[in-house]
RNA sequence: GCCGAGAUAGCUCAGUGGUAGAGCGCGGCCCUGAAAAGGCCGGCGUGGGGGGUCCGAUUCCCUCUCUCGGCA
């Protein structure tokens, strides 16, 4: 169990280089990923917590088929929306595949927005407290039964720090916290203190893409457009013929077009609702990689296209 | 041209003789096994222009401009 978090490396002669891809939603990271890929002989990771889905293409504008026989791509659609994932599941099969990359001599390429996702590739993730879905259960009837005040004030009686630290709204965390201190019987602050990260051994360069607040909102707003050219609504019907995980049933476009498909709202309500949701998303991404001092910034305007963008990383490894 | 209604935040609008709010939008932030999730914070404003009454006007009065209805 605690082996999960130990880096399982061969041992080098020369740094492993890892490059990352990072920014907001639609603003190019994709393609420009491919070019760089081609250029330098790498493999691309997907670091996209819904892109693992498979039968969400257009709802997670997955790179086309046709795209991929250029470059690898690895992560992309291997799980189907009725089963759940985790940031920890993500860590081990990226881990994994960049030993194998390694191996072939190749550069992984993580590319993608998912902040959580790259952060416990870089920064690690603490040993060993797997989700505990009986418990959770539990905690989350009481939850319901008792409120989030009461489920405070236990986490706060048994991890003050961490109670310090989340907000009592913040059921979810709140539950984790205290799923991890009933399952491991050490507060969730205590161990999130220990958190192996990428060592030494490999020379990491990360990237992150960005533009102008407005002209990226015009990107998204185009974007979700050309979903529905697309065909989302025929992908979402279909998606909603099973039952989804709760992660899945999340993203973006699925709440938003069942309640178009319910009646709810019209069509271009559906539009704008997946418009402005998208947006908000960017932004939340955005205010995620600013902190993140190790992330060169690719400043695009509008008139940059994807080999363009490719060059300029290129040029800066 | 006449009559009526209105002009307040990016938008839609509420309210008050003591310099102003709501929803949406927008901005900032937090984040360690659901993360495209979940949570927190922020009013961002020459109250259409000018004049008057008043200790004090966004609020009352006059006037101008504009918008929307109706009548010509």
């Amino acid at each position: 169990m605690l082996k999960k978090n130990a880096r399982p490396v061969n041992s080098p002669k020369k740094l492993k280089r890892i490059i990352f891809l990072l920014g907001p939603t639609a603003i190019g990271k994709s393609a420009a990923a491919i070019l760089l890929a081609e250029k330098i002989n790498a493999e691309i990771i997907s670091c996209d917590s819904m892109q693992v889905y498979r039968k969400m293409d257009i709802l997670t504008s997955k790179v086309a088929a046709r795209e991929r026989k250029k470059v690898r791509h690895h992560l992309l659609g291997i799980i189907d929306p009725g089963r759940e994932y985790n940031v920890a599941q993500y860590r081990q099969a990226a881990l994994s595949l960049c030993d194998k990359l390694f191996k072939k001599g190749k550069i992984p390429l993580f590319t993608g927005g998912t902040g959580l996702y790259y952060s416990v590739i870089v920064d690690g993730l603490f040993p060993a407290v797997p989700e505990d879905k009986l418990l959770r259960a539990k905690l989350e009837k009481q939850l319901s039964a008792k409120g989030n005040d009461y489920l405070y004030r236990r986490l706060a009686k048994v991890d003050p720090p961490a109670a310090k630290k989340i907000h009592p709204h913040d059921s979810r965390r709140i539950i984790r916290a205290l799923e991890v201190y009933l399952t491991a019987g050490e507060p969730i602050s205590a161990l999130q203190k220990s958190r192996v990260g990428l060592g030494k051994e490999f020379q990491i360069k990360i990237f992150g893409l960005n533009t102008d607040r407005q002209a990226l909102y015009n990107i998204i707003d185009q974007r979700v457009e050309k979903m529905f050219t697309a065909g989302v609504i025929n992908e979402v019907k279909r998606l909603r013929k099973q039952k989804l995980s709760r992660t899945a049933s999340r993203a973006i476009g699925v709440p938003e077009i069942a309640g178009f498909l319910a009646g709810k709202y019209p069509l271009d309500e559906a539009k704008r609702l997946i418009q402005r949701n998208s947006r908000h998303y960017a932004k939340r991404q955005l205010t995620w990689f600013r902190k993140d001092k190790r992330i060169k910034w690719i400043n695009i305007k509008e008139k940059d296209n994807p080999a363009e963008i490719a060059k300029r990383i290129y040029k800066q490894l």
